[in-house]
DNA sequence: AAGCGTTTGTGAACGCGCGCACAAAGTCGC
DNA sequence: GCGACTTTGTGCGCGCGTTCACAAACGCTT
């Protein structure tokens, strides 16, 4: 959405720069000039597909590609080739044309845009079922995250090692976090614990949570929250799955089967569906 | 009616939607035949939300509350009143003039377009880590889901009795997973391996996955994917926390990202952040 | 150096979704 | 029974995001 108000946003990222010879140095597209410096602004949509590009390029580098067009890369990250380089338009121009993108600049750039310079500190706070999945998930440190810290409030659960890291209570939460916006919180409470839960995260400074409670979480101005809901990811795929069955086999005969992946090709859906409801 | 302003959560994450587009997408306008009664076509980004509604509701409801207003509906569930209003105008009209919307009835229209009138079976596959803790999750079923199969292809997992029920192989899925289309598969395996096990449960009738591994997962036309990607999340909370670090005291009035709160929210940002890098 | 095929970057058209604002439709008070 | 108030449902304009299509830019070959 239009929230943010990108505010300068300029290349000030330290211009590493290393040893890549750009030779051109004339690719300051918005020269401000005059006037207010503006803002190339990343739209949302772009940021969101940032780390899908990111991991795509992972994959390629390690493959051994040195480049890839826009076309390939888009294919491996499930996207259509015009809309990437759209994307990728927005972090500036970094491709060679004639020749496609350089896959560990274009790597590097995506991940310094990401904040993925260094690792980001991250603590997960509910160490119960989830929490503790997802403290010992391994997954976070190749994408630039590295959990700091665990807490709980259950004296159960306190204390115990998980990850490699001892579950603390929530008291000395301010102690870990350290500068305000410097960590990611990770919220894995119950749901009716969540806002109170979240009110004492913010109050200790953190301005980022990822809420996988199925509530609405109220922050003040600053903080940014992101939800995770499974349930209701279940309930869309629902939605869609009834509809599916609610409409049989459309044209019956003139259906182009336009195969997407080596997979049966056969129409599905024969007859109207039926859920049972009882447990196996 | 000027009060507040207008609530808004952030939401930006809807449906990536990679992948190809049902065939059946949109093509209503140009009715060939006769007119068709069905399919008025609920827009994504509303079904989207129809499971937040739902939840509001059903809290609601165990409230006391008989009926309520689009404004309260809508502060329950973290959207604008005007948003909801439309929302559920493409569901037909179910309320009432000066009145509201009568929660029990409300409940129970959305429901049964989720398709959630009858529990809907939902299998596991990969009972690690994650699959562990979804399966033990009990937040499912008052939701409308049934957890009716735990799969996996370790040895040392199949035979395990995880919430209730006996972790499985993989080839006695067909078995659990009944007619094509009337259960999700929710995907908990290594990156690696969920192509070609999202291909086995594609091949054996399943229509809808729930998919959390990293990866574009490549399914033929008719089948729904969903992915559940925490890192990518992280890293997009990452981006904002970089940029707002970027970015000191400026116009905190239409800076931050999506407020939610409408009243005080006291917005600090006092100076520039730092990252540190070093693991405790 | 010039031509040729390739691929990027982007201008422009298009469609979707959002929020405003208001008339219609209903309730409540008298 | 009637007027005033409340709230829904929606027409409309607007901005964002996606897609198409193409000229410019680049490497390679001759
Ligand atoms: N388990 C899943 O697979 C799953 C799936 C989807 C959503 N969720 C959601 O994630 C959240 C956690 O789920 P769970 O299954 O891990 O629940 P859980 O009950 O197993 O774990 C919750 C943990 O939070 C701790 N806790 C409770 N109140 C606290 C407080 N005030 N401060 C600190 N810690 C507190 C508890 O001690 C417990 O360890 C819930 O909101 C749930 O709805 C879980
Ligand atoms: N654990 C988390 O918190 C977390 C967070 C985000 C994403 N993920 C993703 O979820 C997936 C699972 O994560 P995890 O931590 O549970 O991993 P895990 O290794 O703990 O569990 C994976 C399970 O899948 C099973 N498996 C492997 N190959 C299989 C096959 N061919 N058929 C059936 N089962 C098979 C394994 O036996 C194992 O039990 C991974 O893709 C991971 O990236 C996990």
């Amino acid at each position: 959405m239009p929230g943010l108000t990108a505010v300068d946003e300029d290349d000030v990222s330290s211009a590493p720069r290393d040893g890549a010879p750009t030779a051109d140095g004339a690719d300051r597209p918005p020269a401000p000039g005059t006037a207010v410096p503006e803002a190339p602004a990343v739209p949302e949509a772009t940021v969101a597909r940032l780390p899908q590009y990111l991991r795509a390029l992972s994959a390629l580098a390690e493959a051994g590609s040195r480049t890839v067009s826009s076309e390939a890369l888009a294919e491996a990250a499930g996207v259509g080739s015009a809309k990437l380089r759209k994307d990728l338009s927005h972090l500036g121009s970094y491709g060679t044309r004639g020749v496609g993108y350089d896959v560990e600049q274009l790597h590097r750039h995506i991940a310094d845009r990401l904040g993925q310079a260094a690792s980001w500190r991250v603590v997960i706070v509910g160490v119960g079922n989830l929490g503790h999945a997802l403290a010992g998930y391994s997954g976070f440190a190749s994408r630039g995250f590295t959990v700091v810290g665990l807490f709980d409030d259950d004296p159960a659960v306190i204390g115990r090692v998980v990850g490699g890291l001892r579950v603390r209570p929530l008291e000395e939460f301010g102690e870990v976090v350290g500068e305000p916006g410097s960590a990611i919180a990770v919220l894995a409470v119950p749901a009716r614990h969540a806002q109170a839960v979240c009110d004492r995260l913010v109050a200790a400074g953190t301005r980022s949570v990822l809420n996988f409670a199925p509530t609405v979480l109220r922050v003040p101005d600053g903080v940014d929250v992101r939800k995770v809901d499974l349930a209701s990811e279940l309930q869309i795929l629902a939605f869609h799955a009834q509809r599916r069955a609610a409409a049989p086999a459309h044209r019956p005969s003139a259906a182009g089967p336009r195969g997407a992946t080596g997979a049966p090709a056969g129409p599905l859906l024969p007859h109207a569906l039926h859920r049972v409801e009882e447990v196996v």
